[in-house]
DNA sequence: CTGAAAGCGCTTACAG
DNA sequence: CTGAAAGCGCTTACAG
């Protein structure tokens, strides 16, 4: 910037004045300093521009996701990416595969470069140590799951309300026995979506049948294996909820292994691409992430706008969508 | 970081080599300055940091992508983030959508908050406006697709190699009328697909019918539609190679449409999830995001280390998949 | 082993 | 309308 008022044979202000588009500078000055600027290629340094600045931003934030490369999160990410530059904000995106250090030592690297928000979808279950950012002004949104031990807005999808809608489903179409594939408990959706499922029994007082219940799945494999041995019990499920996409991929496994495709009705929760092309096609409770990363940055841009009020907590909306397999209806065990 | 110094009652210097844990602190002093940056949270801005040394690092790159959240793009990403945190590194994402526009403007803003290096999967076709860049020491890796009008690091797909595979695949298999799915041909990916297409049929003397080529398709629809009337000329195609994901997935809407999904042979250039669940299960000539994105972030890393060879171009194998829907031999016109 | 002074690239607060 | 001085949070280059 010396270099370019040098050569503009102005004062540093000036050219300061001519990078910020700040009124006050004749027409003369300003063409001047242009030229240098176009002459020198100077490009404004952001970080150094917002060092002086009081209570400045750095037009950055940061992303927590569970891996940028699946596809929740990565439409999650989109969907943020979006919002923030309608704003200008760049955003530093970072995988934690549920390990709650990964989560910290991320947030610590976006601390290191002054974030003005973070948008998390937490993997750790004490945010505590996220107090001292909140209090001292950054925003902080949390995604898909709720904060813990801290009092910070939320989006997360409507997981109990959802897994009630697809239990529904399945008893509507005459089953009574049925499977439920679950992710680990320790994730907050997946408990969500457990509850759901016993909320529905419960409110068709069927009663639970806790050899039915598989949880803590965290992949294709490990539900492939639970829903083999559910088919091998003496009273086997007729239909097969499962919690979350790998689960409901590995499920679709082992009911091709086994034949039973179209004898066991199965629905999955979150949607997946090509469901639509499998034979059957795989019915789902859709989430909405563009909605849910939407929201998230507009709460989080709202809190950087100085908006002070209590903790959000918004609640998206999830669809059910039949494509055959979650209408397929139960078979007699003797015909089965 | 005054504060600090004030609170145990040392130098600012002092401070200053505990934070970046240089040598020559009295344990005694070093237990004073933990203590007080304990107590007042400190925590060092690393933009302010970066600024004060010579030739200092952001520790971040930026990377420009078509589109964070299609798996293609979102599975480099990971790759790339996974290589920089090995360095410590941080990385900024963007999506440009194919605009040439948004992606001058992405390497724009990540110009201001001074990358380290960008590694881009360009959607412009000329990038001469990186030179001053390069020439400055931000290290410049293309993906996916080369630079245009700029000497720099490559790491691409063997594209052409992989059409001329999938053509002699079909030809293989007893096929002569394949038919082309082509997306935009400004993108080098599918023009080089498209290449590999012709020298396959070339190779086995087969004369190219430019009715069976479509090009310039860019999502599903524009295949749907593409090979609906392949299907009803005269003389149809008995097997469609579709060279990207969203073409395939529109081919075989069209094939299902016409009822000839177990007629019509079809291969997709890259691979689909739940690919293999599908009925017939879709052959692909697979790329391999992974290594391309560790290759990739491996020679950025390689250029910010002072390597000032000549520009590397890589080209990382693609493998054909063969899982039924490729293999589909012709049935002659009076069967079909 | 320790720290006071100068400076990174910029903006603020001020005086003209 | 214009610019010289001071300062943002830190590190460098020095002197002790």
């Amino acid at each position: 910037m010396v270099d370019v008022a040098a050569l503009a044979g102005v004062g540093l202000k000036t050219v300061s004045r001519v990078v910020n588009d700040e009124p006050g500078v004749s027409p003369e000055l300003e063409a001047r300093v242009r030229r240098a600027i176009e002459q020198l290629r100077y490009r404004r340094d952001a970080n150094a521009s917002m060092l002086r600045r009081l209570g400045g931003k750095t037009q950055t934030i940061g992303l927590v996701l569970e891996d940028v490369s699946n596809p929740f999160s990565s439409a999650l990410h989109r969907a943020i990416e979006d919002a923030a530059r309608d704003r200008g904000v760049l955003v530093f995106a970072g995988s934690c595969d549920e390990h709650p250090d990964r989560e910290r030592e991320l947030i610590g690297s976006f601390r290191e470069r002054r974030v003005d928000g973070l948008i998390i979808v937490p993997a750790s279950h004490d945010h505590g140590y996220l107090y001292d950012d909140q209090r001292t002004g950054t925003a902080l949104v949390f995604l898909d799951r709720p904060a813990v031990h801290l009092d910070a807005d939320s989006v997360v999808s409507d997981n109990r309300g959802g897994a009630i809608v697809a239990t529904e489903h399945l008893l509507g179409h005459g089953h009574t026995r049925i499977g439920f594939l679950g992710d680990l408990l320790t994730i907050s959706t997946a408990k969500e979506r457990l509850a759901g499922y016993r909320q529905g029994l419960e409110l068709a007082r069927i009663a639970v049948d806790e050899r039915l219940i598989r949880t803590d799945l965290h992949d294709a494999d490990a539900a492939l294996a639970a829903v083999g041995e559910m088919l091998s019990l003496p009273d086997p499920p007729t239909a097969v909820f499962a919690g979350q996409n790998l689960l409901t991929i590995g499920g679709v496994h082992a009911l091709r292994n086994a034949g039973l495709q179209r004898r066991v009705a199965l629905i999955g929760f979150d949607d997946l691409s090509l469901a639509d092309m499998v034979d059957p096609a795989i019915s789902v409770v859709a989430q909405d992430p563009q909605a849910l990363g939407r929201s998230a940055a507009e709460l989080l841009f709202r809190r950087l706008d100085g908006e002070t009020g209590e903790a959000v907590h918004q609640v998206v909306p999830v669809t059910l969508i039949p494509r055959g397999s979650g209408e397929i209806v139960p078979t007699s065990p003797a015909v089965a």
